[in-house]
DNA sequence: GATGAATGAGGCTTCATTCAT
DNA sequence: CATGAATGAAGCCTCATTCAT
């Protein structure tokens, strides 16, 4: 209550805690630059603080073992991911087309972004995954549509899974350098929930707007460090 | 001792030739077992060898590496599955048939055989893949069928991969014990490949004859050793 | 606030000097519990600060090693036995006697007290230690007795040693939960000094009353404390 | 079968097996050296190999602990000290001379060899120990004596925790450099199995042969190993 | 070829200690 | 004084690889 004074424990615990979870960030955004270079059976703790630029005790502050780590990067990946994608989605537009401009939006964000596409990619299905962003997203929403008559039958489960499968083997390829179709991916998973050929390619044709991470991201951030390094 | 044996070298190296393959078959039904239990990190070569019953020097007369043993496994199971896979096909099917027929009988195999279903699962895309298989199995296939007009356009890369990836994530959920709808698999597959929903249900439906691997099958010996243990 | 309370440094001081001893004490209080729990090479810095529920730097306020807190809480926990044992023992009773109620006594504080049982018995001859103790309480007190003709000659360093290192072997007994015949043990000490088999037996079975530590003893608080956790 | 070429995998496995023996007695000869220097807790397992002259992996080819390769150790110290006291003392003696002779006998080797005193002494109750010594090499030894009305009645656990216990703090005070009155000590255990003063005085005042460890023991070579490098 | 003892680099983990706030 | 984040030396342990027999 005394003004110009505040209880002088509160403040320095408020610092501790702000430099606490500003390591806590480092660790993490270094975990995902090495998770993109060498994966994670490749990647052991060392790599990690050196990386952050921090001790080896360091890591022990905070995680356990490099699979933590992981995890913690992965939430605040899928946190940044979560309103990217919802950005790019108009939400008064048909199913088949937020499905579409959801998927060409994260492939997209990938294709541009050579840090989160080589994390992805190599970390497949343990990394972030599409599924559980769609889920998180959007629940139910797959199923809201096939009651509206929208999307024809199909176990919710598995079409998650076939999303999220299917566009892990696209951004394997596109990281070894390949030619992807993207269009045809979409299109092809747009059959899988019931439109005809000809809808499906016409939808996944669309032009869509890629969303654009904001400048501060943890995204972009670490994109930009790694890049300088390559 | 044994008659027309004219020249003793011959038969030694001969000899020696069998019991060289032995050896090797015997490490890599080992690594099966190992790689199915405890995945490509969780494997180390003192497993593999004590799994065998040799040394652990002997494994370096026939290896280099972990990875070495693991492909040349890959190898073995391949070869075993093409075969029990074409066995199931019947040539004078159409298409659309012939691939449901095809991802079934891969599926139920491992869905009977739980040395390979773990092994398969759990090496997920460096495991044997479906798509390579599918290759082997048969090439320019499904350009083909598109050409004749059964499927619709897309690109075979694309679909090999998507049909992999798909199965390998069935595999997953069988492996973790969940129901999985296989013919709801087996229909998505077929409308990525053009087919209505109605025509991709009724395939899908067909009844299926799993396939029996030989008595003396890689996959059968090694199921049965690693299933006394489990 | 304080009225007669002229130079406010003073005050401070001493307000200080309270607070530093009372921190100090809460250390040595959580080492004695967490020696008791872990032995000395178990114990390491972080286990005692967070018993006492200070921060790891404030340890290095008072003490420079783990071992110093432990010489500490041994000078506390000595303290307080001396008091202990010598409120037990009637001065004007013959020597004999004396010794037999100060051996049961101590190890009577021992059995009723878990916290100092473990204490003493894990730190074995490093922990606070009898001979030591009997020394502190009445040095001289063998040797006069020796040359009273009340005991038999024998080197007092000995007769030290025998009895610290013979009651510390008790003590491990008792925490190991084993039956201890007291009596027997200390018959023997007595015979060591010269007495009859016949009298050792008898002065040790005299009933000996077993003192109580104060209630705001270290003793008593910390036991509590301690067995509250267990 | 065949003489002159008797089964070469015999052969191979008869020497493996003597090198294996001989690496894990250099491996419990080098700790002897190195507890002895720093007790239990000073003892890493980098010490043992080295002064072992052998890699660190080694070191786990036979032992998990550092903890594991002190019993190995003990029970080689053991075996050769139990011949060594039952070849001092002679079994027609009456049972108090053989008590005193075999504590002496102990005592004045661990004299002699500063090696096994420093490693008895440092390891304390830890160590290979007397009272477990003298179980081996005459269990129920004192019991009869007792019921024959040599010794007067004391709980035979008792009696061996006081003369092990009693052993030790001689040693130590050995270790020390203090002059010990190893007669007194040794006439104090004597009183405790209920001797007479006198008696007890007399008995252990007998002259003591110290018998000498073989040329080829344990004792010997590793005391010689250790003292030329103090 | 087969064997398995020995090796040592590489990674993991703990914990005493420092120091800015 | 108290705090607790950061540090890095020190020890632990695994495991691929070599090599004499």
């Amino acid at each position: 209550m005394t003004k110009g004074c505040p209880n002088p424990l509160d403040h320095r615990t408020r610092i501790g805690q702000t430099r606490r979870e500003k390591t806590r960030e480092r660790l993490c955004e270094a975990a995902i630059m090495v998770f993109a270079e060498r994966g994670l059976n490749g990647t052991v703790i060392d790599h990690v603080v050196r990386q952050a630029g921090v001790s080896r005790g360091t890591f022990y502050n905070y995680f356990d073992t490099i699979e933590d780590v992981l995890d913690a990067a992965r939430v605040m990946l899928k946190r940044e991911l979560v309103l990217l994608v919802k950005d790019s989605v108009d939400f008064d537009r048909p199913p088949a087309e937020r499905v579409a401009f959801g998927l060409r939006a994260f492939i997209e964000v990938a294709r541009q972004n050579k840090l989160f596409l080589e994390f992805s990619a190599r970390l497949g299905h343990q990394s972030y995954s599409f599924s559980n962003l769609l889920k998180e997203t959007a629940p139910g929403f797959v199923s809201s549509a096939i009651e509206a008559g929208e999307f024809r039958p199909i176990p919710e489960g598995l079409i998650f899974d076939l999303m999220e499968s299917g566009a892990i083997a696209v951004l394997r390829r596109l990281m070894d350098g390949e030619e992807v179709d993207v269009a045809a991916f979409v299109a092809a998973m747009l059959r899988v929930l019931g439109l005809s050929y000809e809808a499906s390619v016409a939808i996944a044709a669309l032009p869509v707007e890629v969303p654009q991470p904001a400048e501060d991201s943890l995204l972009l951030r670490a994109n930009a460090t790694w890049s300088a390094s390559h």
